[in-house]
Parts: structure tokens; sequence; C-alpha cells
DNA sequence: TCCCTGCGTTTTGTTTTGGAACTTATGTCA
DNA sequence: TGACATAAGTTCCAAAACAAAACGCAGGGA
């Protein structure tokens, strides 16, 4: 099964997972939601390649959870911004922070 | 970045993720708390090929997320059942249930 | 002028996935 | 007994996704 065939699953879980269902695109949500906006912030904080991220992004804004806004007009400059339907979606990633919390002790440092 | 250095992440959200964020194991969950149990069921129902169905299961019962269960000792049966960790994600599925449901309808019927 | 920043795109090779057939152990029907 | 069914995987190969690193481009600043 493909990506666009979840989209019009008939369970609501699939569909949701269709737009936020892998790792990467839910590592972008946790930075947004910590404020990121950034292209370069996003690629630094999450360790993803600029290649899945660039992905990503486009994916998130056509699905309408961010919003590609210009914040500098010289030199054009561009960053992606929340929408109240990516907001929405929070509550799930505060459930996930704290399962790690609770379930995903860290057992060496990590560098990133 | 590979799955296994984000289980070690600085972020609880990604360490979460390294256990749960693709969503294959996500419909996996989603079909637990459904009631599923069965490799048959979880197979059928989610429309993910065999081959990663058996891998993922086999991850979450690592990661004590489900339990692997004889249910039939001759032949020899085993199915997957939540742990109280398992259960504790619950909450997470349900935000994207809902999200789902309000964000993303159905443009037209699926088979599966 | 040459280097720097921010936001991507391209390239090349590796890893993961999809799809379908195959396996193993037992049970069932005739 | 033989033929078929069931449940839970495993194996194989081609196709798709990914990682890593270099490149492109449009200004800005020294």
């Amino acid at each position: 099964m493909k990506w666009s065939e979840l989209s019009d699953n008939w369970c609501p879980v699939a569909r949701t997972l269709s737009v936020v269902g892998d790792r990467w695109t839910l590592l972008i949500l946790r930075d947004a939601y910590l404020g990121k906006s950034k292209f370069e912030e996003f690629a630094e904080s999450s360790g993803m390649t600029r290649h899945i991220l660039a992905e990503r992004l486009k994916r998130l804004v056509e699905e309408g959870v961010l919003e590609r806004r210009l914040y500098s007009s010289a030199p054009k400059r561009y960053d992606y911004v929340l929408t109240e339907k990516g907001e929405e979606l929070r509550p799930a990633l505060r459930v996930m922070k704290d399962w790690g919390k609770k379930h995903m002790p860290v057992r060496r440092e990590a560098k990133a």
C-alpha cells in the first residue's frame, strides 16, 4: 500500500497518518511546536537531510498543516509556521513526549 | 540519521518515534486498540505486507509495547497483546483519530 | 572582489519497502 | 489415507525511499 492510498482509507487514523505518518514529519512538527520556523532550524535540530526536509515541508504546506510565509523580501526568504490545523495535532505530540520521558530513558548521550 | 540513533536522542518525542515513528507501526497499534491481536488480523486490516508486519511486531515486542503470547499449543500459535506501556500510547492515537475525522475527509471510497 | 547566509536541488550509492511465492506444523474432511 | 485448509511467519527480487555530500542561486558584507 502507498501513501496516496492511505489518504482515502475508511479509518481516520490512517488518513491522519497519510500526512504525518513518518518520523521526520513528526519531528518537524515537534520543532514547530517549539517555535522553530526556518529551514535551517529544522535541518539542524532534527538531523534529517535537507533533501528529505524540503520534501516534507512541501507536503505539510500542501496539506495545510504549515503555511509558507515570506518573512524577508530582499533577499526573498520563506519560513514555515503552524496553521490552526497544524496546532490541533499538538496534543498527540504531547502524549508522545510524556510517553518518551516515562518509558524511553536515555541510555547514553547523543550529540544531536 | 538512523532509527537506532533516534532512540538516544535528548528529546523524548524523538525517542518515542524511534519505536512508533512509522505509519505501519501506528496502524498496528490502532488495530491493537480495536481489539485485534493475531498476525492475520493485522495483515488483513492494515493492508501492509506480511514481511513488514513481522518485522514491526518483533520490534514492538522487543520494546515492550506488545507481548507475544502463546494462545494455542497444538499447533503452536502466538498472538500479540498490548502491555500497559502500549496502552499508554492510546491517547495519541485518539488525537489522530479526531484530527483525521475533522481535517481529512474521505474523497472517494477505498476498498481496504 | 571573494566569502557568507539561507533555502533549497542534484547526484550517487545504500537501505527499506512492496508484492508475491514459499515453508512449517497441524487440523479437517471424505 | 490423501487433498486441502489455516496461522504465522520467511524468502526473493525489483522498485522506491533515503543518506551524505556537493552544487546552485540570490543577495549582503568586508
